[in-house]
RNA sequence: CGGGGUGUAGCGCAGCUCGGUAGCGCACGUGCUUUGGGAGCAUGGGGUCGCAGGUUCAAAUCCUGUCACCCCGACCA
């Protein structure tokens, strides 16, 4: 047999290599996460791919529970005239709001917006429940879908409806609402990184990007495999901006009527896109570890031999006992070698083969799903030794995603080489802080500012890597999803 | 929104130029043989050709419109 042709699987999907985007959709597809459903721009979200969601969810939220905030459920349709009266908020989202303007066999005296955020429905139910300081914070979260009517839609990074969790909190002091703000970023960078194993850009966002109505946006940016960015979360602090508009005021200690100073913060289910552009390869998903609907899949090698699918189920049961999500494949309506390159295309991070050979010496075989590497583990104390595979296959996800990262992130002192390096990845530059420098470069490069990173103490050079008057900020900059 | 492409069986496609009984591979059903990297033979079932008009004795094929999806741009927290 030929050794150096591609095996056969390749030609079912795009090779990363060769065409990036149309990899994606045939991963997404065969590996059987999502479906187009039958609404322009609306996915199905599947079992498999719903069970990543799940996970997400279930992390996610038992991050926000350790900080203080609790579950609510708003309503899915905003009144037009409470959604109008933030101006810049307004300005933000008119162009991609959704509209109920019937109901029934009757036409509506307002129409009513199908939710692109709720902002404006929280303040408005804020206004009413908050009397003085003793109310404060109050701390609200909701998993909910919303729409935005997209021009162009792609599952998981762009669609007209999306699931996701949007966090409203309302506090007592500037200082208060800023630690709020900067916190749910902190929750946001440790997930991406221990959980989704995929390194971040943190930071502020320029003016120009930040959310319609904030005072300030933080954002975490993770770089995908072709280089372009994908903003990943993002965490706003309104200050009183809406405060003031809906009349969220309290009193005070010393019996003053202050307005309330309010954060949000959300991600979605793009991170299910975040996962496969940065982890996945030509034979699939790598999912990691922890977010993986089943962590180890056992295969029962010549299952028709006496005893091989008994042993495979005590594995099996062995395994979810100590806590693993396991499937046990033992269809005989496929080969051995077909189930291999289905879970290796549906990124199942470890692999169990129990064959004939394998009981008689006591052992499983395993492959690891992040380096196909493959070996031996005797079946005695497997539940501990599996365990710590799938923790060092979550490791080396990161690692390698860590130095993909680092690889494909440069420094420009001019436009000549931050044009170049937006090419295959993220360019870090000073920049003078100035709108029109922002606008220059996105219209030269088509590379847009991501966000400006805390550490501001290493700067690439002293002037504006566009306008070369003196900077004033580090930002990064790249070509974005 | 602009440019390019694609809609024919569950999936992947041919047929369209030049109108004349709907095809192929995979998958699926049944039987036997197989079983450690996408098994083999035999046999069988399945399609208002994206949708709507039009031309014609006759349309998957020609004409008009429309919808959806994919890719590249533009736009967009």
């Amino acid at each position: 047999m030929a050794k150096n042709k591609e095996p056969a699987f390749v030609e079912h999907i795009t090779p990363r290599s060769e065409d990036f985007s149309q990899w994606y959709t045939d991963v997404i597809l065969k590996a059987d996460l999502v479906d187009y459903a039958p609404v322009r721009g609306c996915m199905v979200i599947k079992p498999y791919g719903y069970g990543i969601w799940e996970l997400i969810q279930k992390e996610m939220d038992a991050r926000f529970k350790a900080t203080g905030h609790s579950n609510v459920y708003f309503p899915m349709l905003i009144p037009e005239s409470l959604l109008l009266k933030e101006a810049e908020h307004v300005e933000g989202f008119a162009p991609e709001v959704a509209w109920v303007t019937q109901g029934g066999t009757e036409k509506l005296q307002e129409r009513l917006a199908i939710r692109p955020t709720s902002e404006t429905l929280f303040c408005a139910m804020y206004s009413k429940w908050v009397q003085s300081w003793r109310d404060l914070p109050m701390k609200y979260n909701q998993w909910c879908s919303v729409m935005r009517w997209e021009k162009s839609t792609r599952p998981f990074l762009r669609t007209s409806e999306f699931l996701w969790q949007e966090g409203h909190t309302i506090h007592a002091t500037p200082e208060e609402a800023q630690e709020e703000t900067l916190l749910m970023l902190e929750v946001y960078r440790e997930f991406s990184e221990n959980v989704m194993n995929i390194p971040v850009f943190t930071g502020q966002k320029s003016d120009k990007e930040k959310f319609a109505g904030a005072r300030a946006t933080y954002s975490m940016e993770a770089m995908m495999q072709d280089g372009k960015a994908l903003q990943a979360g993002t965490s706003h602090n309104f200050g009183t901006n809406f405060a003031e508009v809906f009349d969220i005021q309290y009193l005070s200690k010393d019996g003053k009527l202050e307005y309330v100073h309010e954060t949000s913060w959300g991600v979605s289910t793009r991170l299910i896109g975040a996962l496969i552009m940065t982890h996945g390869d030509e034979r699939g998903l790598r999912l990691p570890p922890k977010l993986a609907p089943i962590q180890v899949v056992i295969l029962p090698i010549a299952a028709h031999k006496p005893g091989v699918l008994d042993k495979a189920t005590e594995l099996a049961k062995t395994l979810e006992a100590a806590g693993l999500r396991v499937e046990l494949d033992d269809r005989d309506t496929v080969s051995a070698g077909w189930k291999f390159n289905e879970w290796e295309l549906k990124g199942v991070p470890l692999r169990l083969e129990l064959g004939p050979r394998d009981i008689a010496q006591g052992q499983v075989t395993f492959v690891r799903r992040d380096t196909l590497e493959k070996g031996q583990l005797p079946l005695e104390g497997i539940a501990r030794a599996a365990r710590d595979l799938l923790e060092e296959v979550g490791r080396a996800l990161y690692r390698q995603a860590e130095e993909f990262k680092d690889a494909h992130t440069y420094i420009a002192r001019n436009m000549e080489e931050l044009t170049e390096g937006v090419q295959t990845g993220f360019v870090r530059a000073s920049w003078c802080g100035c709108r029109e420098c922002e606008d220059e470069i996105k219209e030269k490069t088509t590379a847009t500012s991501r966000n400006m990173p805390f550490d501001q103490s290493d700067m690439p050079s002293d002037v504006c890597v566009c306008c070369g008057k003196p900077a004033a900020k580090v930002m990064y900059f790249a070509k974005a999803y």
